[in-house]
DNA sequence: TAACGAACTGGCACTCGGTGGCAGTTGGCA
DNA sequence: TGCCAACTGCCACCGAGTGCCAGTTCGTTA
């Protein structure tokens, strides 16, 4: 559920590496023989985890399938209390913060992400699952922020007007970032986060869109 | 799938009248028993349905359980063409477009939509299915528009914008709409209509929020 | 260092959502 | 009237996900 840390006692690591061991076996296997071809079954023998310790690690298949783009998001989630003590207009201030997560996500990240990126554009199931995650924050952020600026009326649509925007513009960053083909290998962080901060900049000027 | 008609051929109202009484045995049962336990094998007893019909008429358990919901942007999607021969700001066509097809929806439309708006924000599986929907709409409107005003770059992700925004109000408006404890029996359409305008009015000064 | 208890694990049987296949039925139409 | 295509029901089956419980493992306390 949470990112693997290479810190705390023998049992956690132990764990974290039976996740790790899960998500390197699963992407490429999705990505070769096809997301519903591939069963939880099939990946736990692989990995050598017994499928109930499957379901302690995962919230499901589509949570594995997610890991990567997830752990962006549930570590925006984590660091929510502090990040919204800065001042600022909220669209910067949470898109700043977006784009340092994904800074430091751990080194190798992109390449699993890339896989699981082009799952979820692909694949309903995944693509919904990953929403959900998103509309987890939404909601943190929403809370956090109706609770800050107490009651000001409109707060509420405002703040997850904010949000949507947010990932939207993650979303399509994400998109354009994993479909050359050769982006499993060649894709870079610095690259996402450039396009990430494109779309933000950009998304604004879109309420402007006229027809005609 | 599409909204059930009353004209057509002889076997396509009993598709129809098929549907519509499992929507109706449906709904009320996931609200008094909740929606894991009304299985879906229960509910094609109780509609004289055989389960392989059953997934004919739905995309799935969670399809049946927007149905209400659904069919306000399924019947959008059926429209863009027209609604986009349009002319003005995008956010203005595709907001009045929407409340406009709310205003459309069959008579005793209202009950079976609380219900269904309520599942939806309880159960996160109904939810997810749900913003499957609305992302199918925004790729059509996408699609719709980058073909329109070909080439211009940022169209893409400007459409995506007003899309996200625009599904964003309509949440918002119906989760206020379906709160009140009294809602299955009260609620009525021009109020959610007046929602769904206030909330997508409020939306752009969204991203004037500032902190502190 | 030994032993205890909590946390974790594996295995199994089970439920339920969803599908494939196919023979039988029905309704539209010439 | 009778044919064909579309639709239906039924059954067996698959895979995801869960409940249960006995066994293991590790951190802790004595």
């Amino acid at each position: 559920m949470t990112t693997p840390t290479a810190t705390g006692t023998l049992r956690s690591r132990r764990i974290a590496r039976s996740r790790q061991r899960l998500v390197q076996v699963a992407l490429p296997a999705f990505a070769e023989r096809g997301y519903d071809a591939v069963t939880v079954d099939w990946l736990c023998d692989q990995a050598e985890v017994s499928k109930r310790s499957f379901f302690r690690y995962f919230a499901g298949k589509e949570d594995l399938a997610l890991t990567p783009l997830n752990d962006v998001w549930r570590t925006l989630i984590a660091e929510l209390d502090e990040v919204l003590t800065r001042r600022g207009p909220l669209l910067e201030i949470v898109g700043d913060a977006l784009v340092d997560v994904v800074e430091r996500m751990p080194p190798g990240w992109e390449r699993p992400a890339v896989l699981s990126a082009r799952l979820s554009g692909t694949h309903p199931a995944v693509g919904a699952a990953g929403m959900l995650v998103c509309e987890r924050f939404t909601q943190q952020v929403v809370d956090a922020i109706v609770d800050r600026l107490d009651g000001a009326p409109g707060t509420d649509l405002s703040a997850r007007v904010v949000c949507t925007i947010t990932v939207t513009a993650h979303r399509a960053a994400v998109d354009a970032w994993c479909s050359p083909p050769d982006a499993a290998t060649s894709a870079s962080r610095t690259e996402l986060c450039a396009l990430i901060r494109a779309s933000l900049a950009a998304a604004p000027s879109a309420l402007e869109l006229t027809l005609d």
